[in-house]
DNA sequence: ACAAAATTCAACCTAAAGTATGAATTAAAA
DNA sequence: TTTTAATTCATACTTTAGGTTGAATTTTGT
């Protein structure tokens, strides 16, 4: 749309200018006739004015061509990993909120008992939950557990 | 260097275009002047040729101001660590090969007879690396020396 | 409010992990 | 070559881990 009324402020100018021009023309050709002056100049003249023309005209037209595009194209820098759970793991797994507690202190290397004084539960619980833990998780020990969880980005 | 080059060569070829133009319109003129022809037309043409004659010149001349910059600013993406073991801290330790082989595969959760066996060795011979490996790293359980090794980076 | 799931605990048992001591063999370093 | 460190193994013992059953309580979803 821009482009159109670019065009046709161009063709406007253009034809004013060649009125302009033609009022011009007429008026030297007229000038010579009567004073018999040297034809060549005149050609000259027209030669020069219309090379201009011509010049500025293009110059007019090609003036959208100039065009810098400047693409930025970034991408992310992960220096350290922010950690994402894997919700649908858990969830497949169907581990409950505990379950993943008692995992998640397995894997920092803390003993049963440890886990239990840690979640104020007796040893019992926690060897309940790790029980269960290990069934859903079809995994035999507890660092098999910390493996396949670490894997599944379960844990942290 | 370049560009003055392609100004010789415009200058070169707008030169020879205006010597071949002068001709024609030398040659015109005397047609013109000698069948009396239509003096309209003579100008028309001068003016239409000149017109562009200049066109084509701004064209050649401002060729080089049709610029597209595209600048890329690609950052680069840790995706994956390479890992590189931490000989430094084994050496602290003074860890042995071999307590490094079953450290290793405890971190994978292995049990002391699934590593006797994979290292074609007894289950006393096991025992007795594991529990030198928890006194060297100064940790309590199987689980803490994973924990620790990992965050040592001294196994994978 | 009711049913299902989650959490808690106990008691008993087996298996595995871990400690301690002693010793034989082998590989590497002084 | 001799000494030291590494590797290997056994035996006996203690501790922890893991499994099973059963049950009480709480939470959650319908």
């Amino acid at each position: 749309m821009d482009s159109a009324i670019v065009k046709n402020k161009s063709l406007l100018l253009y034809a004013g200018s060649l009125a302009v021009l033609m009022l011009l023309l007429k008026w030297l050709e007229y000038r010579l006739v009567i004073i018999n002056y040297s034809f060549e100049i005149y050609i000259g003249s027209i030669a020069l004015i219309f090379t201009l023309l011509g010049i500025w005209l293009a110059l007019k037209l090609a003036k959208p061509k100039k065009e810098i595009i400047i693409i930025e194209k970034t991408v992310e820098v992960s220096g350290d990993r922010p950690f994402e759970i894997n919700s649908a793991a858990i969830e497949t797994m169907g581990l409950s909120k505990r379950e993943l507690e008692v995992l998640q202190l397995m894997s920092n290397g803390l003993s049963n008992i440890e886990i239990a004084e840690r979640l104020f539960v007796s040893l019992s619980t926690v060897k309940t939950h790790s029980s269960n833990l290990f069934q859903k998780m079809d995994v035999k020990r507890r660092t098999q557990a910390i493996e396949k969880a670490k894997s599944l980005n379960i844990i942290e």
